[in-house]
DNA sequence: ATCACCTGTGGGAGCGCTCCCACAGTACCT
DNA sequence: AGGTACTGTGGGAGCGCTCCCACAGGTGAT
């Protein structure tokens, strides 16, 4: 009731019109000032600013949308099946980074979600009515339609973890390579000699590359790579237990292992635990992502940090950029669009 | 440049108007058609259907918005510095759930953070303009002013987790206390006597109905409650540790701690660790959250599993019934609308 | 004085919808 | 025959903005 009294005055909220009366200027002028243009004196800003200030004036987002054909909205894409990005640490702290450098601008952030079909056929439809002026891609398979749509539609987009070393789209990764290698050196300074790896689904290109820096730390280490002790997992738990009985088999002398991630190292230990390995006197184990789990586990988890949170930040730096640079016309040309983060080895107790 | 080609037929994406044309009919129709209207000849509502899909129709949601004076758009309000509700498996599976329930609606997820100050006030902003139709809460503390900030806007909300007994607004939450019952009860069926509980933060009215079911519990087997075998956390781990150091001081005879999260419970085992008390063989452990780090401690930890996909759900099916409710102006009065789930004890080695 | 060219401003047109009034057509009463 | 009451349809008005053209008034060159 009360607020029925209240919108009876001018029949809901301030428009930009009743504004324009307030301050004694005309429409364009009061648009002038709320979007920041210069073309306006000191004295009218002013007067504008404050009628704005009386009414408590906010502008109705999708008048402006419709008028000025942008939605000042981005849209982060998750592959929900994919129940790994939605696992700790990778998920939460993206988020809060791309919040927090979201938040000293006017968009907003929508979530969608891309499992099923049915929801793909919906996500279509979205890009196709440009929705969203950009997009946030994350954990996208090689053979994903996705990307292909979105440079179709000529919709900015940036995607976390490049499909292959030949990305075309601007992309933001943390440094799996570097990452890898790092793991292995450290294990190599811990005197291991014969380290095996359980790798991550292959399918997914930074599991690709941390297997390349295993290898290369490897050589340059003047080791020999033993093909046997590398075994494939696919970053789950289960498949972790299986490659680390495999590889026990295969090579029971290993005295270390390199999992690619937190996950398959749980798995890991627990295969070594039934045959018998202590960790890390008989084994010693480093996984990837630096999570809970690696926190929490008995003994804790030597672990890659990834930057996920800095890599938040930094897709929608680059996802700013791009959609400012296309609303001129005339793109900016090539900058380097591949962007790289530094990975920290996290040192705990079982290695 | 084949999308300059497919664009330069009409200059752009088709609008209703180019529909109508098409099917021969009027914008109205076309309008109804596309709206769902029942008052639509068999006949129309085909050329109508015909024609959208002809042409890839894909209606403008700014227009419509603001046509309409709605957004079909609802808000996951996250209160970002309270990380426990980042936590695994709290916001991924709620998400899980919120999405499900949305994917097949109209409906977009906004995700908004409100943290740090100057967030809170961009959302008031955007809660003022009205630029959601709806407004789901989550893990809110009793003396936020949101919930009152959107009563007063007459803005649908759900909140998650009540922030007292006498929650105005409409709500879902899981047994708090039936969760803890059973968990004590479970204790007390393996033959413990002294059932120490560490609580989660007293500001959460979960946390207290959680110190409610362990009272009751007790109190129902014809056990006195010893108040001393009551220590405050806060829900972290730090908190956990030094709660079950006290603890340990006061009741050295004590045979096991009902920990009112997971995190908790980690704090807890190490302080028993370090106090040479095996698990579960000294001390019977149970947490509450069933999270990642339960299924990976050691020993794995018997937990409370709330059902918290289901809670997303049943928040957006709450909310969306809301806001249906209120754009035929006459509201459907009074239902029930604070929402139990149960909860479901996970038996693990540590208990 | 005339012209050119700035800066600052007002306001018409139009973005693509929904809402609602008007009205033709048909059906069924009195 | 006239009334009343539907159903189905067309299209005007208007949602609250942005864009852009027009134009007033100032400044400095010719």
């Amino acid at each position: 009731m009360a607020s029925h009294g209240a919108r009876g005055r001018s029949g809901g909220r301030p428009t930009l019109e009743e504004v324009a009366a307030r301050a004694g200027v005309g429409r364009g002028t009061v648009s002038r000032v709320i979007n920041g243009s210069p073309r306006v004196s000191d004295a009218t800003r002013a007067a504008v600013e404050a009628a704005v200030a009386e009414l408590g004036y906010v502008p109705n987002t999708a008048a402006r949308a419709l008028a000025a054909n942008r939605t000042d909205a981005i849209a982060l894409v998750v592959p929900e099946p994919e129940t790994r990005f939605f696992a700790e640490p990778y998920f939460s702290d993206m988020l809060k980074g791309v919040g927090a450098e979201l938040s000293d601008t006017e968009m907003q952030l929508l979530l969608i979600f891309a499992g099923s079909d049915k929801e793909r056929r919906r996500l279509a439809q979205y890009l196709a009515a440009h929705r969203v002026d950009g997009v946030l891609l994350v954990s996208v398979h090689a053979d994903d339609p996705l990307p292909d749509l979105l440079a179709q539609l000529e919709i900015p987009a940036v995607i976390s973890g490049p499909r292959s070393a030949a990305e075309t789209l601007t992309s933001v990764d943390s440094d799996n390579y570097g990452g890898a290698r790092s793991a292995v050196e450290h294990l190599l300074g811990r005197g291991r000699g014969k380290i095996a790896h359980i790798t991550g689904r292959l399918d997914v290109y930074g599991a690709q590359r941390r297997v390349d820096g295993y290898r290369d730390a490897l050589g340059d280490a003047g080791h020999q790579v033993d093909e046997r002790l590398i075994e494939a997992g696919d970053f789950t738990e289960e498949g972790g237990a299986r490659a680390m009985t495999m590889l026990l088999e295969r090579c029971p002398d290993l005295d270390a292992v390199f999992a690619a991630s937190d996950v398959t190292a749980a798995g890991a230990r627990q295969a070594l635990r039934e045959a018998g390995r202590r960790i890390p006197d008989d084994v010693a184990l480093v996984g990837y992502d630096d999570s809970a789990i690696a926190r929490h586990m008995d003994p804790p988890l030597t672990s890659v940090r990834q930057p996920i949170e800095e890599m938040g930040r930094r897709m929608i730096d680059l996802l700013l950029s791009e959609i400012a640079d296309r609303r001129p016309a005339v793109s900016r040309g090539l900058e380097k669009r591949q962007m790289v983060l530094a990975t920290e080895l996290v040192t705990r107790a079982s290695s």
